[in-house]
DNA sequence: TCATCTTATGACACCGATGTCATGACACCG
DNA sequence: CGGTGTCATGACATCGGTGTCATAAGATGA
């Protein structure tokens, strides 16, 4: 691979001159500039970035750490990944800027981050970013003094910029929308304890409150059974028990679009048709279900390419020292996707 | 960030010192190696991978150039993007190398290829991997004398190592595993032209041969009307045709796991059972859909870990040049995974 | 006791860029 | 015509490591 020097030599000038040329940062002669641009194309030129960011303290590399990438492999949970939009977010901003990413995965193994991060150091990253696969609080060691950090999906007690979705008011519109179209008894198959399903169920009692609808406890019931066999069954009892209410609910919001998924399947197994007996919401906006079911599913993103765009804007403004007045937790907010697996009621 | 400098006066030894110290490259003496290394602890030491490759001519990175992460959000195409995986096989095999991995994605854009290409080599990266988002042949701008590349789950005229499904062997086997359950009226309904689509009909065929079955041309149709809103009710219209039939299908075999999940909406809908009625089969073992839809959709895998397992094999061994008997187009297997939407026939 | 070898360490150049400063050639102006 | 400013270019040091060679101290052997 041919260097400055070897351009140098070729177009008969100092090296230096090759530089100003590439960077065009002092005037150069047009003749001379011509003469050295045709070698550089001769030899097939291209800087080294090793050296270049030795001299100027600028790798130009930002590096991200997730957890969700092999973690799906391990633990059989089929995730689905959609986190992978947050990955796509934060590609397009830092493309933009001209830095290139690195990406290391844990394996799931939380105990490999030190290694990770301290791989990344080495290349000197201008900046880190750690995306968990659901939202959730961490705890990551330390840091060299003014190395920059945002967590993704995820927050610390440091303080450390985090970028989380908006769970609460997600859930909230959502609900919404649903007594927008005229659904008054609405109720919430959630997932297991979590920090997002917490969110959620606050969101959808909120909704009921500003509609000015009654909370019935009732109508909110965990339905992940953790895929065990019996989950049909499980799931087709609490629904049961619903419809047998004097009032029963005419739509179900599920945890996820997984979880609607799986409620699709039940209904129809015991003979209700979606959405004419019931209708069926989800969470997360997980295209290849909630496109691919039929009826198509309404449900509520989950905003990760909006949170990987905003994550990598502020590691921007960070790297660049720009001042921000952005809260050290910034929650990004979806939008409901309205499909047919939801119809109107009177 | 301290320097070997920093650390040789802390320890009040010469660079060099520091230097073997670090790599072990020749003797230090006990007392001098523990007081370079408290000096390291103290002033935390974190050695410079850009001055470090410069020396040596070894970046220790390999690029990968995908262009599926963005696409999938550009062409409204939701591919669930299972093609991740590959990256994970990568990942998995290069980590234990102590090779990073730099990825890049195109989003979208052939014509960004270059442009990526062009960062990497800035980077001076040691190997170069593209990977595809379907099996598809491809043809990349020219690389430098001596930089090796290898494409995954798509190949090239010019002799480029590639790793691809063995799309031809998996849809044989999935028809074998049908026809050993009983099964001896299998229907395909398969995607849009594509070179998967043409293997995968290959080796339907191939199977029903291998079993002594006939082949009948009217029990292989195309299922994927792009999505259209009338989709179900064409879909509808060929299994009624096939169902019409003196002897009909038991089982129908679909082009992926996404049209095999319309297919179960479109026949409870018309008030058939899965599998009780008739059996379902997919392609990809997508995850999400197949462990989800219920019931769990019997599948072939698409071997995408393992593509990229061999893809980074493959690399690491044309990096250290070490010899290798592979044929240029590697194929990988996957296996069938048996679920309960298909049932033994007598 | 002196030549020879091994061990532990340092001096110095170099990898490929770029920042700083110097310098020569002109153009311009009074 | 001499002083000043601009333009175009080069010499040299530097970033943070490592390879090469030199060298001093101590061990070994004849």
């Amino acid at each position: 691979m041919p260097t400055i020097y070897d351009i140098a030599k070729a177009a008969q000038v100092s090296p230096k001159t090759v530089s100003r040329v590439i960077n065009s940062d002092a005037p150069v002669r047009l003749e001379t500039r011509q003469q050295v641009e045709q070698a550089m194309n001769e030899l097939g030129y291209v800087p080294s970035k090793a050296a270049r960011s030795m001299r100027s303290n600028r790798s130009g590399i930002v590096g991200l750490i997730t957890g969700a990438v092999s973690q799906s492999s391990e633990i059989s949970e089929p995730h689905g990944l959609p986190d992978l939009f947050i990955v796509q977010g934060i590609q397009r901003v830092l493309a933009d800027e001209e830095i290139t990413l690195m990406i290391a995965d844990t394996g799931g193994l939380a105990k490999r981050i030190p290694t990770l991060i301290n791989t990344f150091l080495q290349y000197r990253v201008e900046g880190l970013i750690y995306v968990a696969d659901r939202h959730q609080r961490i705890s990551l060691p330390p840091l060299p003094q003014g190395q920059q950090m945002i967590l993704v999906n995820c927050f610390d007690d440091q303080g450390t910029p985090a970028i989380v979705p908006d769970d609460q008011k997600g859930q909230h519109d959502l609900v919404l929308s649903l007594i927008k179209e005229g659904h008054r008894r609405i109720a919430y198959l959630f997932l297991h304890e979590c920090i997002a399903t917490d969110l959620r169920i606050a969101g959808y009692r909120k909704a009921l409150d500003a509609a000015g609808l009654p909370f019935d406890l009732g109508l909110v019931q965990c339905g992940d059974f953790e895929r065990c066999e019996e989950e049909p069954q499980l799931q087709w009892q609490i629904i049961q028990s619903w419809l047998a209410l004097p009032d029963p609910p005419t739509v179900i919001c599920c945890g996820n679009d997984e979880m609607a998924m799986r409620i699709y399947g039940v209904l129809r197994t015991q003979g209700m048709a979606v959405p004419e007996a019931i209708s069926i919401a989800g969470y997360d906006n997980h295209r290849s279900i909630a496109e691919t079911l039929y009826p198509a599913l309404t449900t509520m993103e989950l905003p990760y390419e909006s949170m990987g765009v905003a994550a990598a804007q502020r590691l921007v403004q960070l790297i660049r020292n720009e001042p921000n007045e952005t809260p050290t937790l910034q929650r990004i907010r979806g939008d409901v996707f309205w499909r047919s697996s939801v119809i109107a009621r009177p």
